[in-house]
DNA sequence: CGTTAACTTGATAGCATTCAACTAGCGTGG
DNA sequence: CCACGCTAGTTGAATGCTATCAAGTTAACG
């Protein structure tokens, strides 16, 4: 893992410029599923923020710390993992552009679990004290990111059935079934393929596998991601279908289309 | 306790008597790690309910469901969990007093996993509109409530890890540890033992294993459940000290006293 | 006292890990 | 420029954990 980078006051005026607004595919990622007013979009705009970007591997909050800001993606891929006594890590999701993996840290003052980079990614943090005003002052604002801790843990879920009863092979498929959509939806990618984050080591630590299992078990998949490094690099699919059918995906619990209940 | 009238749909009459107030113990626990005002606690009070007692093994919400109100546990333990084509099934949380395991459903319309008795038990449902209600008008509830949700996707997360890269021995260490004190955390446990509700094949299905296989491991631990039906049964465990050392348990992730970070 | 559910125990098979060696790609520096 | 080293991936062989199959045993219940 590499060391630790400083978090520090906009001190790359590139990044700063190049996201001036990263607010607009939040945005736009909330409204696909919750109604939300003029007022509540230009609050939203308004939230105070910090960009700042990340190489690979890098560890941006720890196990025990206690953060006063949340983190909300930008670019690239991050990963929230576990890592046990022995070395042993569990990959515990991965998270993209419109994600806020650490939102949990705004209730639960001292974190659990560390947060991290998979690839080169750009992120801006957002204060706590920022988001208890958004949220206190609009609270359709709070059903939505409520909505997406719901949606979070849902996926925490199937991957809690990853683990505990399917096969490696439809371990693997299912991941990359869940990979396609959820990067569908940030416009990136579909079920003929998408950019390709990970490493077999990224993929064993996330479906509770051995590196060289994942080598084996992916060369049977209808979606072979080849060899060599990956980054910046896509996975081709060519047959989705029997990607699904091997990992015995039912998208349902993405819950990418549906309306909240209330 | 305060004396109240509710008016509610209530259909069986025993039952409601002996739970005219399902919300204290709620609040108690709310109040564990949440300021709420004497107007918040009212609002709860008068939340409108409708109690219902299950025999074990029973199916409360089923997969593809889109109830229109939520499931607070009275008495008893629940189980959330998926059941996979070919038979297999996965637990995904047990759940006790106080806790809500279907909360998900006021905002996420439809379920994607069961949620059934383990043992015979009370629970009080509330309809969504109520708690829509509660919720828009009382931000301090919907904190709460939210920080639950977080709660929750932390011991998802836990189990994640459990699942994936621990030894079956101290995946059912961690599984005991974690019951022990999350039954504490509502009076009716601590480390030195708790009510015992699982039958081994529940077991099996919450740590991934086969009950087989559960067995023979269980035998290895500090604490040891013994043998035959533990239906209203208690487990004792002689050496809370080692099943920690074995489960490699550390309670951070239950959040059992932090204060809110906002 | 028979029936059933839950648990236990033994034997066997198989999937996944571990250890180890090897290949390919890529960046760095002499 | 190319050797060197590093990272990522691949492949083979052996070990071992866990599942599965099968046959008891115990406790609860009517």
């Amino acid at each position: 893992m590499a060391e630790r980078q400083l978090h520090s006051p906009v001190t790359r005026r590139s990044v700063a410029m190049r996201f001036q607004s990263p607010f607009g595919s939040l945005i736009k990622r909330l409204q696909r599923t919750n109604i939300l007013l003029p007022d509540d979009l230009r609050a939203i705009e308004n939230l105070s923020f910090h960009p700042r970007e990340y190489k690979p591997g890098t560890e941006i909050v720890r196990e025990g710390d206690k953060p006063t800001q949340c983190c909300l993606v930008v670019e690239g891929c991050l990963n929230r993992f576990n890592v046990l006594a022995d070395g042993k890590r569990q990959v515990l999701s991965f998270n993209f552009a419109t994600d806020i993996p650490d939102l949990q840290s705004f209730h639960l003052g001292k974190m659990d679990h560390n947060l991290g980079t998979v690839t080169k990614s750009v992120v801006v943090f957002i204060p706590h004290d920022s988001l208890t005003d958004l949220t206190s002052r609009h609270p359709r604002i709070a059903a939505c990111l409520w909505r997406e801790t719901h949606v979070d843990a849902a996926i925490s879920r199937q991957w809690m059935v990853n683990l505990g009863r399917r096969s490696a092979q439809s371990r693997l498929a299912h991941l990359l079934c869940e990979q396609a959509l959820r990067l569908k939806q940030i416009g990136v990618g579909d079920e003929t393929g998408f950019p390709w984050f990970f490493t077999q080591a990224v993929l064993a630590d996330a479906t509770g596998l051995s590196v060289v299992h994942v080598t084996r078990r992916l060369q049977e998949l209808p979606a072979i991601p080849g060899r060599g490094a990956f980054d910046n690099k896509r996975l081709t699919i060519p047959g989705w279908e029997g990607l699904v059918t091997v990992a015995g995906f039912d998208p349902t619990y993405l819950h990418l289309d549906s309306a909240p209940a209330n």
